[in-house]
RNA sequence: GGGCCCGUAGUUCAGCUGGUUAGAACACGCCGCUCAUAACGGUGUAGUCGCAGGUUCGAAUCCUGCCGGGCCUACCA
């Protein structure tokens, strides 16, 4: 089942000019867990994120603030790498597009774009809406006026094309024969027919500001910002050496996570792009859904975009990464609300999981000498229960192979579920008066469960996972998935003393 | 305008290659337990499956229309 091979995984860059929120630590964490999940699984894995830095928001916002760009960038650079730490995000690497590596393979791209004949140089005219920032085709215009009602005046500008137009049926190709590059599958079928729809070139570059990648050979262009932003993923591993160990091990990327906004730069033009330069396109680009807030779209009219920070001192780390993968199948859009955290850490968390750990640690704690019980002869319960916990590995890989985090989540709940039933049914405290090397049994068949529960929950909460596994008194090198199966508890080790993993959520009472 | 998706218990959703009494979780009622974070377990109430037609021996599940909601429909993130 498992394998050594490699993985691949990167979040978005992260545009500079925003603040991190809920949607930053959204994609972050759902990358984490699967790369946390295939490291504990045995593969190599390389797990990028970081910040995009060039562009024209961000040399207006920088005159704005009286800086200069690089010293805004690097002021917002550092705030999204506080919320990796914050998040307890275990990326390898965290690449800025500001940075020698990128910048040199941006250009050393560009260079073989170009001598493969794939970009020209051409006008680019069209109607502008200053207010908009954007340019609109002849037929979006309404009576003269960008569809915002803002004015418009035509503009020609000598601008790079990419020669997209000729990458249409090689793209299609590329879908077809890679049914799972694009999910889920309603992305795929936008992509599809937006593909099918016609694809015109490219403008990729610009002379309007200067706050980017300078053109090679032309530095009155900067680079477009999406094309200098998506080759993020590749100078990351040491691009244009193509021979590089991270480059010839890691590319293509397995999975590039990204928000259902920027799908099209991902699933088009970047395929485009690398097969237009001779290299791979990534395995899968997967959208992933937007959150509400309270019912309400984030806005920056509303001004409700959650800081990051702002979730972990409320709830905790662990029940919002949780939260956040548990509540609603990905992929999907979902709501996050106050009301909906505080019933799954209480429910989750606290009572199902934290109070199955509890109880069944302090009966040993008090009943076993605080020593791993003898487990003896097992009964057909105790085996049965065992079996659920020995065939969920299997199951919650099959789910996250899938992406489906809210599946695997349920199946590990499921094994919770039946561990209290279980508690119930076996009466433990009855069993010490009475048949305390039955209750040992129980008790060491619980311990066994609670171990499986530990690690497999460890990619999603791993903070909270480390704190089951010390009480369990399980050895470091014997919490990777391969050690569920070959490291089992072991009778008489001396257990810490029980403490609460998941306190519940108080209400401050309102006055 | 064109394309795609959704509308099922109070709430969030599953079921939808048509076929036994439409399921789960949460919430709510009752019962049990007392090891545990007033936690756990059992059990029950609850739905004209958006509306109207049609196909079929039989439709939540297929077809048509309507109503309501969402997404995509190319460049400065």
């Amino acid at each position: 089942m498992t394998s050594d091979r490699p993985f691949f995984i990167t979040t978005p860059i992260y545009y500079v000019n925003d603040l991190p929120h809920l949607g930053h630590a959204y994609t972050t964490v759902a990358c984490d867990v699967l790369a946390r999940f295939m490291r504990l699984d045995g593969r190599r894995v390389r797990f990028l994120t970081g910040t995009d830095e060039h562009g024209q928001k961000v040399e207006q916002s920088a005159r704005a603030v009286g800086v200069s760009p690089q010293e805004l960038t690097d002021r917002n650079s550092t705030g999204f790498r506080e919320m990796a730490r914050l998040l307890d995000i275990s990326n390898d690497d965290f690449i800025r597009t500001t940075e020698p590596r990128h910048i040199r393979g941006v250009q050393a791209l560009w260079q073989e774009l170009e001598r493969r004949g794939e970009i020209y140089l051409g006008n680019f005219a069209g109607w502008y809406s200053v207010r908009d920032e954007a340019f609109y085709d002849e037929n979006e215009l309404v009576d003269g006026k960008a569809p915002s009602g803002a004015d418009v005046e035509w503009l020609e500008e000598e601008n790079y094309f990419f020669r997209l137009s000729a990458w249409q049926d090689r793209l299609l190709a590329y879908y077809e024969a890679n049914p799972d590059a694009i999910a889920p599958r309603g992305r795929r079928n936008e992509v599809m027919s937006f593909v099918r729809g016609g694809l015109r070139d490219l403008s990729i570059s610009r002379t309007s500001f200067s706050w980017g990648i300078p053109v090679p050979g032309n530095p009155k262009h900067v680079i477009y910002v999406w094309l200098d932003a998506l080759v993020n993923y590749i100078t990351a591993l040491g691009y244009p050496d193509r021979e590089s160990y991270d480059f010839s091990t890691f590319w293509p990327a397995d999975l590039h996570m990204v928000g259902k906004d920027i799908l099209r730069f991902h699933a088009v033009y970047w395929p485009a792009f690398l097969m237009a330069a001779g290299l791979e396109p990534p395995r899968c680009v997967f959208a992933h859904g937007w959150w509400t807030v309270e019912g309400q779209k984030m806005s920056k009219s509303l001004n409700n975009f959650i800081p990051p920070k702002q979730l972990v001192d409320t709830y905790g780390l662990d029940p919002v990464r949780y939260f956040l993968l548990r509540e609603l199948p990905f992929g999907s859009d979902g709501d996050f609300s106050h009301r909906a955290v505080v019933g799954r850490l209480n429910g989750d968390l606290a009572n199902d999981f934290g109070n199955l750990a509890q109880r069944v640690l302090v009966m040993i704690n008090r009943n076993c000498e605080a020593r791993v019980p003898e487990a003896g002869a097992l009964d057909a319960p105790d085996t049965a229960l065992l079996e659920a916990a020995r065939g969920l590995p299997k199951t919650v890989r099959t789910h996250i192979s899938e992406r489906a985090f809210h599946l695997a989540l349920e199946s590990i709940w499921r094994l919770v579920g039946e561990a209290n039933r279980y508690v119930d049914e076996q009466a433990p405290w009855v069993l010490s008066r009475s048949e305390p090397e039955r209750m040992r049994a129980v008790l060491y068949t619980l311990a066994e469960v609670l171990r499986h529960l530990a690690i497999l929950v460890e990619p999603f909460m791993p903070g909270s996972a480390r704190k089951l596994l010390d009480q369990l008194a399980v050895p470091e090198a014997s919490r990777d998935f391969a050690a569920l199966a070959h490291a089992p508890l072991v009778a008489g080790t001396q257990l810490p003393k029980p403490e609460g993993i998941f306190p519940r959520f108080v209400e401050e009472p309102a006055d």
